[in-house]
DNA sequence: TATGAATGAGTATTCATTCAT
DNA sequence: TATGAATGAATACTCATTCAT
C-alpha cells in the first residue's frame, strides 16, 4: 500500500528527470549541479532523494527518456503505399523525433557520457538496437519495393549506416551548423541516388 | 630569448594535453581532476598552470588535438585513379584515423561538450569545415568518374550525409557496438550500391 | 517562513565573526584563513558558507562589529553636571570601549585593511562620522560650560584632533607600549590644560 | 671582497623594498604577491632572494623605511625663536613628513601588521620612542617658553598625547577623510587653545 | 650573481548527500 | 513524505621558495 499513489510518484520523478535535462540543455551535465535540479524541480534536496538515489541516479533516468526509441515511428513507413524513400525517412525522422529536434543538445552529452559510463552506454546499445530493428523492418519494405533480391539481408546490412545519416545530422547541429530536415535530405538524395531526387529548380 | 626552447614548451604541454585526454579516455571528462592531469602528466600543479591558465584552457587544446581534421587523408583518395568508392573511403577513414580509431571516446566526449560550451563548439565547427572541404573534393572527383553532369554541385550538397556516416559510426563504437571499419563499409554498400556491392562469398 | 529563526541566525553569524576577530587578535588577518574560522567557529566549511559568501564577506561584519561607534558613550558625558574635561573624556572612551579594550588589535589591522579595500573603508568613515557626530555634541557642551562664545563652531572645528587622541592612544597601545588609561589621561592634561589637572605627588 | 659593491647592493635592495612599498599602496599587502614585487622591481625571483631571505624579510626593512624616525625635523622647531606652538608643529609634521604624506596607507597597514608580528612591532616601538624623544625636546622648549615651572617634566607626560595628535590624522586621511594639513591645525588650535588660535577671518 | 621553470603545501570554495525536525 | 541546515571530502588554483643552468 504505497503512501503516495504511482501517479504521483511519476509526476514527481518526471519533475526532477525534467529539470536536470533543462539544465543540461542550458549549461551542460558539467555544469549542472543538484542545486539547480533542485530550485529548478520546485521538490527540496530531501525530497528528491526520496524518489532518486543519487544524481547519477537521476542520470539514468534522464537518459532514458532522451534515448527512448519511439520505435512505432518506423511502422508508419512499412505501412505506407508506396514505401518512402530512406532520404524522404531520415527527413521525416530528424524533424519529427524529439530526440532529434528539442533534446539533440543532451542526446549528444549523453553519448559523450556513454562513452566511459557502462550504465548509460548500455541504455545507448539498448536504445541503438531497439532502433535497428525498426531500421531494419522500414529497409526491408523499401528494398523489397526496389525488387531487390535478398531485401531482409539487404537491411539488416544497411542498418548501421542508415542511422549514422540520423546521427551525424545530430552531431552537426547540435553543434551549431546551419543545416535543415529539408537540407539534410537532398544531401541523402545527392549521395545516394544522384541529383535526381532534386526538384528542377534545386539542380 | 625564452629560457626554455618552444620544442621542450610543445613537449610538456603535449605530457599535460596528453595526461587529459588518458584520463578523459579511462574515466570521462566528469570524472578528471586536475589531481589526474598532474599524477599522469608527471609534472606538478604548478608547473601545469605555468602551461595552461586553466584546466578548460587544457581541455581546449585537448579537443583542437582530437578533433585536429587532418584533412590531408582525402588528398590521396583524389589523386588515386581510379578515384575510390565513397564506401571504400568510409571504410578508410574510420580505420584510418585517430580520431576513429584512439580517440574516439574523447572524441564523442568533445562533441557533447561542444553542446554548451561555446569555445569548443567552435573548434568543432571549424574541424567540421576543413573536412567538409576535403569530402567535397573527394566527392568531386567521384561524381566526376562517374559522369555526374554537376559533380561540384552535386558534391557540395551530399557532403553533410557523406560526413554523417563517418560521424555516426564514431557513435556506434564509442558507445560498444561491434562495428568494425570492414562490415561498416558493407554498411553503406548495401544501402548506397546494392548487394552487387559486396563480395561473392558474402552475398 | 524560515526553518531556522532569526535568532538562531544571529547567533550563527555570531560564532563565525568570533572566530575570524578571535583568530585575527591572535595571529593576524594574514595568517588567518578558513580553515581557522571552521576550527574556531565549530562549524563546517559548508555552514559557514550558507551565512557568508566568502571570507571577505566575513571581514565586513568583523570590520563592522569592530568599529561599531556605540556613540551613546558620549550622551551620559553631555548630560552630567559639569560636563567632564577633554582629558576625563578620553580616558573614560579609552579604558571603557570595547574597540579600545578587547579589540584593539583587530580594530588597527581593520584600518590598515581599509587603506586599500573600499568596502571596510565605507565602514570606517561611516564609523568615525557618528563618533565624531558624538565627540562634537559632548565638545559643545563643555566649550558652552567653558564659557566659549560659539561653542557650535568651535566643537565642530575640534572634533579631529579629539578623536585622534584616542585613535593614537590605540595604535601606541595596540604595538605594544605601555600606556594606561589613566596615564594617557595625564599626558593629554599636560598637553592641554598645563600641570595643574595632576596631583601632588605626580608632578 | 663583496663581489658587488655595497652601494649596488643597496641600489638592488632599494627597488624591491620601493616595489613592495608600491603595491602596498595600491593593492594592500594582503594581495601584494611575490609576484608583484618581482615584476615591478624589474628584477628575478632568484636574484630578489639573493638580497633577502624571504618575503617577511622584505616586509621588515620596508616598515624601517616607512615608519623611520627622521627626528631631525624636530631640530628645526626647537631651534627656531620663537618656538612655534603645537599646533603648528603638528601641521609641519603632517605637511611634511613622507610617512604622512605619500606613505600613510602603507604605515597603517604596517601598525596593522605590527599588532600580531613582534619583530614590526618592535621596529613600531623603537620608531615611536625616537618620535617621543624628539616630541619631548621640542614640547620643553615650548613650554619652556611658556614659562612653565617644569618644562621637561610637562614635556615627558605630555608626550604621547602630543604623537597622538600626528597619528589620529594618519588614521582618518589614510581612509578617505578629506582632512587637510591647514584644516587639522585648526582642529587642534580649536581643541587646544580657544578660538583665538583662529585668524581673523575665520572665527 | 642572475634566471625563471619547477615545486607542492596551502588556499578558498563547492556540492552531493544526510538527517533531525 | 518533505524540509533545508549541516557535513566534509574534494576541487581548481596560488604562491613563497628553490635550484639547475
Amino acid at each position: 500500500m504505497p503512501r503516495i499513489s504511482e501517479e504521483r510518484k511519476a509526476e514527481q520523478k518526471a519533475k526532477i528527470v525534467g529539470a536536470l535535462l533543462d539544465s543540461m540543455r542550458e549549461k551542460g551535465i558539467a555544469d549542472t549541479s543538484m542545486a539547480d535540479v533542485i530550485s529548478r524541480s520546485g521538490l527540496s534536496s530531501g525530497a528528491i532523494y526520496g524518489y532518486y538515489s543519487s544524481k547519477d541516479d537521476i542520470l539514468l533516468d534522464a537518459a532514458r527518456e532522451v534515448v527512448g526509441s519511439r520505435v512505432e515511428v518506423f511502422d508508419s513507413f512499412v505501412a505506407s503505399a508506396p514505401v518512402p524513400s530512406p532520404p524522404e525517412v531520415v527527413e521525416r525522422l530528424v524533424s519529427d523525433l524529439p530526440a532529434f529536434v528539442v533534446e539533440k543538445r543532451s542526446l549528444l552529452q549523453i553519448w559523450g557520457l556513454a562513452t566511459t559510463n557502462p550504465a548509460i552506454a548500455a541504455i545507448g546499445v539498448e536504445s541503438i538496437g531497439t532502433l535497428s530493428g525498426g531500421a531494419r523492418a522500414y529497409l526491408e519494405a523499401w528494398f523489397r519495393q526496389e525488387g531487390d533480391a535478398d531485401p531482409a539481408r539487404r537491411a539488416e546490412l544497411a542498418a548501421p549506416a542508415f542511422l549514422a545519416l540520423a546521427q551525424g545530422y545530430m552531431i552537426q547541429t547540435a553543434i551549431g551548423l546551419p543545416l535543415e530536415p529539408r537540407g539534410y535530405r537532398k544531401a541523402v538524395d545527392a549521395l545516394f541516388l544522384g541529383l535526381q531526387g532534386l526538384t528542377e529548380g534545386e539542380r
